[in-house]
RNA sequence: GCCGGGAUGGCGGAACUGGUAGACGCGCCGGAUUCAAAAUCCGGUUCUGGAGACAGAGUGGGGGUUCGAUUCCCCCUCCCGGCACCA
């Protein structure tokens, strides 16, 4: 009996190995072939939970196999140390939120060591650290000089209790989540980022990004939402300023009955200071928080403003609407409604007794009840004056032209995506580098003044942010003219500090620049692996923020990312794993029972990355189980003493089969990992082999030399899962190199060849039995088996065979 | 509400390009080993009928295309992710 398999043996000696070795630290090498492998980095939230071991598990394994391909891998870790449950946890427990972000760090780090992760730790970041957030405060300056970025008025959820803004995650039920006081919407004044300035780009580029998932480009395509329409505008009774408004479908123009702007927009605020109702359903509207899912879910609800526009084309009296679900944020603030052809405008057009005219038809001559159904479909223009008979683009085509020449309006291309929203009214996150002076305005801090460092010494309470009560932060000099001025007081958004720190690997200890030249070795990310949950904002971001760096000379890339694995999230239950659900597994208390690659197996092996992975007990028992039949079938190979070399030519019937499995598993796994990051199917592959070898009973010289190359293939092809007993395996088989070092197995074509297949025989696409052919056996021949089958005669005796299918290598399928 | 995804045995999943539905693992049942238990090993395991050979049904629901559909098309239900201040 082989000595028993003890997890924690075998992984502090391959860690400390792999230590000692530094076996994960990497140079930049022009001479080496390059793979940059990356997870998503975690927040520091204190402990590492079931969904950062997958994630970080899922990258670790494609790491290690690309380096077993010769690949030069870096990978790296670090943390987005900047946010929300800091500032939480300090109000809770009166710790500073640096105090409380570092500790978790370090306990997150030494849990990673433990799971085996192939980190290059010399190059580890945090996003806290003033020599990293100095430089996207430098670059958001170099932004300003360029106009990258403005400061405009835009809408929160403000707390009237706590007089406080507050996120959307923090407005529960439209109450704050610690008042309980109903939210209302506030707008106040904030910087924003011209992501919309790259908007034409990080579209078009999207269809030549083949590493990314199909449906993260869609998700990426409908946010940015490009449409092509016509901007016009309508005069309005009494005003100066006509109202202009956007339209994807200006061949319905003359269907619009009713106009709707928003609460927010200066007309509605002017009719509500002349007019008691208008001025309470205002009220009303503010009342509610400001994410768009809400606005969109809640009851559509509209009042008359009691002033009307002016039709442009047929000069009717169009009446003006507030109503609560047109967006301040989008567009104009204002729409033109045609109810007849637009759903939502038909829905309230029913509601409130408004007109519903039919300017569009069905091309096919269908006839519609515009009274009783919407028609939103594109057709043919009645009821529309000279441009009756027209179809959708002809239409376009007319109205634009007629409004173009008017000078009433314009093509325009318009995008749902909006510039991005940076300020943050809170303490933990990096100061925004601008200084606010009465006579030069806002004034970006020079080079030479950066960092602005934030104060890591404070108490934070939970009513606005302490920066604003520290004078020796905000009382300044302003750097243009010397008079005393203020400091801006909001941080970043912590998606800023996510939008670079992939670049930022490359050269983290670079102290005279962003990026320097080793960031043109390493970048772009080859492997990006994250949640899909970030599918839109962070990816979009970060797109953004590399088009930036490289238009501001510091780097050639424009794409971050070539190829991105989105995983699932882990469940337990058919929930997603949280402390509120009281369904938390704790990764440490598994390792502490069977091993790191008990949990890495588990994980890697019970549901493919991109889909959710059902936490069981019982199947993590499972995955030790077979690591301990793994130890113990390679031990008690090698404990019977050295192996002959193999000899293929001089193989019996049964060895052949097994190494025709060896070499047929080894090509799966390549495919598996290398091309479709199967691992769940690569890990039964690998099951199938060992099992295979078990069942094999053969103590000839030629029988242990089979089993040998069988075994160590397992190894080899196991070792990125489960690195450890890998490693330890590796020297069992009589290897003085470590197995991290070694080169994926080959596979050996001549063992694949077979002299005769099984094919399957149906019947009308039924199966009804199998033959075992020659390889080489024709179509006519394989026919003549087939039929010969006794249960297929038992189907097509007498009857008149119609048809026969011959798939090669497959099937056949007899039609009668 | 809008955008994206998902649904296959008792459970997690496999079937990759339209070609054997259920690989691999868990659980369960039976057996071996043991004083006993744990651990381990061997056999069985989609459902229904049948001693069996085999037959019928079967991939969320309804329709369609095809010699053949988990896979393609249309409609529907439920679940998950995102919706711009959670990260």
């Amino acid at each position: 009996m082989s000595i028993p398999y003890k997890p924690d043996v075998v992984e502090a000696e391959a860690q400390q190995y792999w230590r000692d070795a530094r076996c994960f630290e990497v140079d930049e090498d022009p001479s080496k072939d390059k793979f940059y492998c990356l997870t998503m980095f975690p927040y520091p939230s204190g402990k590492l939970h079931m969904g950062h071991v997958r994630v970080l598990t899922i990258s670790d394994v494609i790491a290690r196999y690309q380096r077993m391909q010769g690949k030069h891998v870096l990978q790296p870790m670090g943390w987005d140390a900047f946010g929300m449950p800091a500032e939480n946890a300090a109000i809770k427990n009166r710790v500073p939120p640096a105090e409380w972000t570092y500790r978790n760090i370090d306990e997150m780090r030494t849990q990673m060591d433990r799971l085996g992760y192939a980190y290059d730790w010399s190059r580890e970041i945090a996003t806290c650290r003033p020599e990293y957030y100095r430089w996207e405060q430098w670059l958001f300056t170099k932004m300003f000089d360029k106009g990258l970025v403005y400061r405009k008025n835009s809408v929160v959820n403000w707390d009237p209790v706590d007089q406080t803004v507050l996120a959307n995650e923090q407005v529960i039920d439209g109450r704050g989540w610690r008042s309980d006081a109903l939210v209302e919407r506030r707008e106040i004044p904030q910087w924003f980022m011209k992501i919309t300035a790259y908007a034409d780009e990080l579209l078009e580029e999207l269809d030549r990004m083949p590493g990314w998932p199909e449906s993260v480009k869609t998700m990426q395509r409908n946010w940015i939402g490009r449409s092509e329409g016509v901007e016009l505008s309508f005069d309005v009774q009494g005003e100066e300023e006509p109202l202009t408004v956007y339209t994807t479908r200006p061949d319905t123009l003359f269907g619009v009955t009713y106009m709707a702007v928003a609460a927010e927009h200066p007309l509605a605020k002017k009719a509500a200071a002349g007019n008691r109702e208008v001025a309470a359903f205002i009220e009303e509207c503010v009342k509610t928080d400001a994410s768009e899912a809400t606005l969109e879910t809640m009851e559509k609800k509209g009042m008359p403003l009691g002033i009307s526009a002016i039709h442009p084309l047929t000069g009717d009296e169009v009446p003006l609407w507030v109503a609560n679900f047109v967006l301040m944020s989008y567009g104009t603030g204002a729409v033109m409604a045609v109810p007849g052809h637009d759903e939502r405008d038909w829905e309230f057009a029913k509601k409130h007794g408004i007109e519903i005219r039919q300017v569009i038809k069905p091309a096919d001559g269908t006839r519609i009840d515009i009274q009783a159904e919407v028609y939103v479909d594109k057709g043919v223009l009645v009821n529309s004056g000279e441009w009756d008979g027209l179809d959708f683009e002809a239409a376009f085509n007319a109205i634009a032209d007629h409004f173009e020449k008017t000078g009433r309006g314009r093509r325009a291309v318009n995008y749902r995506l909006r510039d991005w929203g940076v300020s943050r009214q809170r303490y933990w996150g990096a100061p925004i580098p601008i200084i606010y002076c009465d006579d030069c305005g806002a004034v970006p801090v020079p080079e030479e003044h950066l960092p602005v460092v934030l104060p890591e010494d404070v108490q934070v309470t939970g009513a606005g942010s302490p920066l604003k009560d520290m004078p020796e932060f905000v009382d300044v000099a302003c750097p243009k003219c010397g008079k005393d001025a203020r400091r801006e007081t909001d941080t970043f958004d912590t998606f800023v500090e996510s939008s670079w720190y992939f670049a930022r690997y490359a050269c983290p200890d670079a102290d005279t620049a962003m990026l320097d030249e080793r960031a043109a070795y390493w970048t772009p990310v080859d492997q990006y692996t994250g949640g899909i949950e970030h599918a839109i904002l962070h990816l979009l971001y970060s797109r953004f923020f590399q088009r930036v760096m490289r238009d501001e000379g510091l780097t050639d890339v424009s794409e971050p990312f070539t190829n991105l694995l989105t995983q699932g999230m882990v469940l337990k239950d058919g929930a997603k794993m949280s402390k509120n659900k009281g369904n938390v597994v704790d990764p440490q208390e598994l390792i502490a029972k069977y091993g790191a690659d008990t949990v890495r197996l588990f994980m890697m092996f019970a549901a493919p990355p991109e889909q959710s992975l059902e936490w069981s007990d019982e199947g993590v028992q499972g995955s030790y189980r077979f690591l301990k039949r793994f130890w113990h079938a390679v031990l008690d190979h090698t404990v019977a003493g050295p192996v002959a070399a193999l000899d293929a030519s001089a193989l019996d019937d049964d060895q052949k089969a097994l190494r025709h499995k060896t070499h047929q598993t080894i090509r799966k796994i390549n495919d598996d990992i290398g091309r479709r990051s199967s691992f769940n199917t690569a890990i039964a592959a690998s099951m199938e082999l060992l099992n295979a070898v078990n069942r094999f009973e053969d103590d000839s010289e030629q029988g242990r030399a089979v089993v040998h190359e069988a075994l160590e293939a397992v190894v080899l092809m196991l070792s990125p899962m489960t690195p450890h007993i890998c490693h330890a395996l590796w020297k069992a088989l009589g290897h003085d190199t470590a197995v991290i070092d070694q080169r994926w197995p080959a596979v050996d074509e001549s063992a694949l060849e077979l002299a005769t297949i099984e094919l399957v025989v149906q019947v009308n696409g039924k199966l009804r039995g199998r033959v075992v052919v020659p390889a080489d056996a024709g179509k006519d021949a394989i026919e003549q088996f087939a039929i010969a089958d006794d249960n297929v005669q038992r189907f097509v005796g007498g009857k008149d065979i119609r048809k026969v299918i011959v798939v090669p290598g497959r099937l056949v399928n007899i039609v009668v």
